[in-house]
DNA sequence: AGACTCACG
DNA sequence: ACGTACGTGAGTCTC
């Protein structure tokens, strides 16, 4: 049972202050009247740094001033104070809107759960309470209520939401204790304290500062867009002398393979019958002149409502920006997710796709750079197998798909032709994945038998590689879970799945995260270098994007070249090694018109 | 809510 | 005989 006393006057609150000001370390937990930290009002935070007491300021308490308020700025700003919560990055966020920053020493017990268990379904704070200590604590919904009578938060009475507040404080002071001894038990303290943890306030900041949009040039090619679409489906409508939605894979499926009554031999089917994806569509090219047409309007549907009409309505109309989410809890592998708009998968490539990128703008007087890591997925796999062949190649700063097709075919390098390198690229991408010859073959456009001779012959050339994978495999069956080289773990029961088809997805899982997950570790590492030091480099300079491999500033004109150098540097300096970490840099007026930087 | 499709690394 | 290449998020349709 836990005490929440309600914070409601100012001596009261002052009183807590002192308290506060004495701890070696406090949880707080800030209850808002909105999911979006841009929107979001503080109606109440609690506190909590005893087991079983907790505190509750009631922000709607007409009884505290403002100014009494900002007396609790001191004590989250205290370099000295430890502070423990439950999604730290959305407290720091609302915090910075407030004027204040979150300092000292972090333990976000979000996070923890995640590495401790990536790939969980949630990591809400009242489901960990009742699955480590054994607790069930006040639901939202229970004050809430659910469907149509539902209320919102603030709308509760605050004796109510005291109780709820404070109660996920004392469960998350509780949870601090049991999962830094798993952390450390794990041995997962590092990755957490050195990786995780400083990476909070950087996302928030990339988080709240956003990505300027030209949502103008996104509206006009979306007019543009609607035009094409209805030329095209019109087209499509006279062909299939019928008119229907296009936009419905079932309507389509039935009059293509149905009315039309085009072959369906070699086809893929889905769970409710022949698959319309374009991945089959295109083995239908030549077939009947509607394939081209329903392809091509697939595209432009996709482009238009995913992308031209959706990322202006996310335009935040104060800062004319758009501010997406990067989560930092969502992926098995470590890497990061975008959502709200997910801004890792902005199409490249196309003419469509690079006015897409076109309305990435930097703002007047600054530009845009992006820097890219160089075959990091390869560069990794070379310094965990220590294959001396692959890494040979990489300090020799070699064309490395070139090289690696010379060395299969034993051919000289110069001799290698566009087809060969083509198929030596898609099998370097796709040892990361625990490729075998029928996808190789389906890739690389070659038959299965030359897959099969050619993954062989791989393994011959990277003997190292093939020792690392199968290790990879026999350490998931060992142990039940494979890590990266930062000790960033993935759990994979399904690798002991008396179905072979279950066991052996669960092998390409164990072959793939440790490679995935390690360039991902090595990413967030290098964030955390340039957030540190580019305020130094240049005080008006942004981080703004991160997809994966690469990550994107904006820099006032006069400090370009000074901030690349930088952000080169450092991407190359975030973890040493057995190959050089190479990075690209590019800059332009938008993200769609980049030239290369030479540094 | 689940299936399908498709955008990215 | 065969959906066998990993990791994501979102729009749309359908039930």
């Amino acid at each position: 049972m836990v005490a929440t006393a309600i914070v409601d006057s100012q001596e009261k609150l002052n009183i807590l202050i002192k308290k506060l000001a004495k701890q070696r370390a406090f949880v707080f937990n800030i209850e808002t009247d909105d999911q979006s930290f841009f929107a979001a009002k503080i109606f109440g935070i609690s506190f909590c740094f005893e087991e079983g007491k907790a505190y509750y300021v009631d922000f709607k308490s007409p009884f505290i001033s403002p100014f009494a308020k900002g007396g609790l700025r001191g004590i989250f700003e205290d370099q000295k104070i430890k502070k423990y919560g439950h999604n730290l990055k959305y407290n720091f966020e609302i915090l910075h809107k407030n004027g204040i920053n979150l300092a000292g020493a972090m333990f976000d017990t979000m996070i923890a759960a995640y590495l401790l268990n990536p790939g969980a379904r949630t990591y809400d704070i009242g489901d960990l309470a009742a699955a480590e200590l054994g607790e069930k604590i006040i639901q939202k919904e229970d004050l809430t209520g659910e469907g149509r009578k539902k209320i919102t938060l603030p709308e509760v009475a605050p004796e109510k939401v005291a109780a709820y507040s404070g109660e996920r404080a004392e469960a998350t002071l509780r949870l601090v204790k049991i999962f830094e001894d798993k952390l450390k038990e794990n041995g997962l303290l590092k990755l957490f304290s050195e990786i995780e943890i400083p990476l909070i306030p950087v996302l928030a900041k990339m988080e709240i500062d956003g990505v300027k949009i030209d949502a103008a040039l996104l509206e006009k090619n979306s007019k543009r867009a609607e035009k094409e679409l209805k030329k095209i489906s019109e087209k499509i409508f006279k062909l299939a002398k019928i008119k229907f939605n296009l936009d419905s894979p079932i309507q389509l499926r039935q009059v293509l393979f149905e009315k039309l009554k085009i072959k369906t031999v070699g086809l893929g089917r889905g769970k409710t019958g022949i698959s319309t994806a374009a991945e089959e569509l295109l083995k239908l090219k030549g077939a009947h002149p509607i394939i081209d047409l329903i392809l091509n309007y697939r595209e432009l549907s996709k482009l238009r409502s995913t992308y031209l009409l959706a990322l202006p309505k996310l335009v935040n109309p104060v800062t004319g920006r758009i501010h997406a989410n990067f989560n930092q809890t969502v992926t098995t592998t470590g890497r990061l997710s975008s959502s709200n708009p997910n801004l890792q998968n902005i199409p490249v490539g196309g003419d469509l796709a690079e006015v897409i990128r076109k309305a990435f703008v930097a703002p007047r007087g600054f530009k845009i750079i992006a820097a890219d890591y160089s075959h990091i997925d390869l560069r990794v796999v070379a310094s965990l197998s220590d294959d001396q062949n692959m890494i040979r190649a990489f300090r020799a700063g070699a064309d490395i798909h070139r090289e690696t097709a010379s060395q299969i075919w034993n051919i000289p390098p110069e001799k290698v032709t566009p087809e060969l390198r083509k198929a030596a690229k898609t099998i370097n991408f796709g040892v990361t994945y625990g490729m075998g010859a029928r996808a190789l073959a389906l890739a690389a456009g070659i038959t299965i038998d030359e897959a099969r001779l050619f993954i062989t012959k791989y393994f011959t050339v990277y003997e190292g590689v093939r020792n690392f994978l199968e290790e990879t495999k026999q350490k998931a069956r060992d142990f039940g879970y494979v890590e990266t080289f930062f000790g960033r773990r993935r759990y994979l029961p399904e690798i002991y799945s008396p179905v072979p088809q279950i066991a052996a997805e669960a092998e390409r899982m164990a072959i793939n995260m440790p490679v995935q997950g390690t360039a991902a570790d090595i990413m967030k590492l290098a964030m955390i270098k340039i957030a540190d030091g580019l305020p130094k480099i240049s005080p008006t300079a942004r981080m703004i994007l991160q997809v994966h491999d690469e990550l994107v500033f904006e820099a006032a004109n006069a400090d370009i070249e000074k901030v690349a150098r930088f952000v080169k540097k450092m991407m190359g300096e975030a973890a040493k090694l057995e190959v050089p970490l190479v990075a690209e840099v590019e800059t332009g007026e938008n993200w769609g018109e980049m030239k290369r930087l030479e540094t």
